[in-house]
Formats: C-alpha cells, structure tokens, sequence
DNA sequence: ATTAAATTTTAGGTACGCCTAAATATGACT
DNA sequence: AGTCATATTTAGGCGTACCTAAAATTTAAT
C-alpha cells in the first residue's frame, strides 16, 4: 500500500532528481520535505524494501522504473489539478499549489481524467511547468535562470516556482508571467537587482525574485 | 488539531443522532465506521477531551455545539462535492459518495465557495439530502421509507441512500430518483417485493432496496 | 434478586511517520 | 595515512489510529 508521505517522497525525489544516474543525497529530500535525516532514512528503507528506490547506503537514492512511474503520477496530478483550479475553478495561481498538494493523493484516476478532458488534455501548468502525460511520460524543458543571464538579453518567461505564495502575488503584479517577454537592461553589482523591461515599463526586482523565474533566451545580451 | 479520522467520527455520530436529544451508542458508530468498539471509545475519550462531544460511560455520546459545528462543516463539504461532481464534472451518481469521502477533509474553505457559487449555492445534493449552510445549519427533512409505505399510495422519491454503488446504479435505471414520481402497486407478503409504477411501467423491486429509498406521500393508500 | 447476555471499557500490542541524540561512515585536508 | 568536519544511519521515543482479548458494567429475563 502507497501511503501519501511515501507519495510525498517519491515526488521530492523526482524531482530532486535531475541528471540521469544522479543519486539524490539523504539531506536534500529533508531538506526539499521538511523533515529530519533520520526520518528520511526510515522511509527509504520502506521504499527500498518495496523495490521503488535504490539505496547505496551513505550514497544517496535513485528511484527505479516502479518508483518513477508513482512519481510521475503524482505529478500530473499536482500539475493538473493546479490548472484546473486556476482555468475552471477560479483560483488565483498563487493559491493553487498549497491546495492541490492536498488534493493530488487523494483523487481517483477519473478525476484526473475528468480534468484533463475539462481542460482539453493539456501540457502546461499554470506556472509553466510540464505535465506528465497519462502513460508517465515528463520531459521537462530546461530553461536558464533570470537571475544569471547576461545583461542586454531578450528572454521569455516560460516557468516560476510555485511554492511561494508571497512571491507569485509579486510577479503576477509585475507580469512576470510564463509567455511574457522581458529584456534585461542591467544588472546591478554585488548580487544587486535586475532592471527588466516587461510590457514597456522598468522594473528592478531582486535577485532571490530573479532565481526564481526560468527563461527562454530570445536574444543573448553581452556581459 | 482536528484529524482527518476525528472528522469522520463527528459525521457519522452527527447523522446517527437524530432525535435532539438522542445518545449515539459505542456499537452503533463501530458498525457505521467499520472499526471496533474498542477503537470508538479511544476515539471518544480524544474527542471528550476537547470538548467536541460528551459522554458518559456505557450510555453513549452525544455531540457539544463545538462538534456539531465541525460536523456540519464536513457535511457540507461532501454534499457540495457530490453535487459538483455529477453537476460541473460529469460524474455518474454512484462513484461521488466515495469520491467525496475522501475529499472532504481535504479542500479548503475557498474550494468549498468556489463550489457553492458554481452550483449556485444548492440546498440538495444528488441523492436528495440538504446541504448544509456555510453557517452550519442544516434541517434535514423526514420521509417515508419506501419498503414501509401503504399499497397503493402515490409518493415521490425524496432521497436515496448514497453509499451503495450497485444499487445507485440500479435505481437510476429504474428512475427511481430524486422528484420521480412513483405508485405503489402492490406489496407482496413475506417481506416480498413492491410493485411499483414509474413513468407509466411496472417494476418490482425488493425490500432491501425498497428500504434505501425515501419519500414524500401525494396520496395515502390502504393497507 | 440473581444471573445471563450484551455492551462497553481497559489492557496490551501493531503500524505509520515523525522526532532527538548518539554512533558511524565518508571524504577532504594536512 | 591520520584527523576532522559533515553526512548518514541507528537507537530509542512519541502521537495517532487501529486491533484482539479480557475485565467491567448495564440490561433483560428468570
């Protein structure tokens, strides 16, 4: 039986989980979860012992096939059901990833279907991120960090971090959106703030906004 | 902090205490819970210690305002559910109730408004039972048990009991549904089946569905 | 009024998922 | 190679929510 905190894993693991054979170490998924190593241990153990991960003890973990496919599941979940909230129900985006962490253990497969089909089975979440289709499949474009490109470049917002309620308020007001194309003008020094231009007017945002908000290069700038 | 379990126990002492001032036995919510007598008095003494309901030892519980007030909160969050799902989702009537058990405890109060206003806020669920207000109050009418009815009496069907799939299912093919209304025609003895005239056919049901379905009476019959 | 039957509670145990503190392994640096 | 800081695991505990079996209480029946 899959409990929701073994969901909870195999979903940080994932997507801690970047490169291909790339060990995830004990204190990330702690960290990413909130919890102590040592609880961290204790569930790996279950779900080594269950065959979805791959424990090198002091190594660091890697899910395996079966472990993958629960991940993925629970992430076209999450991510549909954050669109849902957003397209058909009316939630504002900075509201939706608290709510569908709840919903996304607990909702059946027709659920699921009916939401996708609500929706018109669709790709993206409402912070750009990918969603896995029904078979698992998730390729996650990899997007560069607005807080590191060179200054002068031209670059379209694709995705930002869900998780900071706070923050997605902040970028909405600024129109920081996935699909907004934003020029960088400058950059100020010693980790200073950003000048963008977005829809015409000049913003200066921080660079902890900055790391925060993934990009598609338009036209690269000279730093 | 009020558990997902606790919920479940307040629903189901809610809707077992009917009369005003009727005592809810231990055995009673057991059977409606499935656990055992023993879990339901550790489960008491938690609730008692919080104030959410009283007890006295072996002559059963009866909820404080503190609980009813909870358990009307989850109610509604069910019933609202049911109805949204088979209203806005798509839902056939037999797979909701299963479906909102589990979401009940998870959505939080703005789903439950978006819900209300995309229904525009209903006082019935699908199977017939009232939705209670965002301010708890919830005055569930009382009708005739369809299996107890006098032969030949005209009725129409009220509510259904929600939590048998199969016999949903069943009665939806009959139509035997919330607003039908429905002749009865004969009773067989021995417990036998009913006879009942629905849009103009004939159908015989028996007693233990008979016992699922709750109505209004047009007119008495003579039994 | 006593006893038998049914209900309820207590006692003791399990699994889950978390914790802190202590022990142990790794790996980087001299 | 030895030492030390860091990361990880082990050991022991806690709260929730369930269980079975045994003890206690109530109720009904003689």
């Amino acid at each position: 039986m899959i409990t929701h905190a073994m969901e909870d894993y195999l979903k940080a693991i994932y997507l801690l989980q970047k490169g291909e054979d790339e060990k995830v170490p004990t204190s990330v998924i702690a960290q990413q979860l909130n919890v102590s190593a040592a609880s961290v241990t204790g569930m790996i153990r279950k779900l080594a012992s269950l065959e979805l991960l791959d424990h090198n003890s002091y190594h660091g973990v890697k899910l395996t096939e079966g472990g993958e496919k629960i991940a993925q599941e629970v992430i076209r979940h999450h991510r549909l059901l954050e669109l849902y909230l957003v397209e058909i129900m009316g939630f504002t985006w900075d509201k939706v990833h608290h709510e569908a962490d709840k919903l996304e253990h607990v909702i059946s497969e027709e659920f699921e279907e009916k939401m996708a089909e609500a929706l018109g089975h669709p790709t993206i979440d409402p912070h750009g991120h990918t969603i896995p289709t029904k078979d698992g499949y998730l390729k996650e474009a990899s997007y560069e960090i607005l807080a590191e490109v060179d200054t002068g470049s031209f670059v379209t917002v694709r995705q930002v971090n869900d998780d900071i309620p706070e923050m997605l308020r902040y970028l909405a007001g600024l129109g920081l959106v996935p699909g907004t194309p934003v020029q960088v003008v400058t950059k100020a020094p010693f980790n200073g703030p950003l000048c963008l231009k977005i829809d015409g007017c000049e913003h200066h945002v921080g660079r902890e906004v900055a790391r925060n908000v993934f990009v598609e290069l338009t036209e690269t700038g000279t730093d």
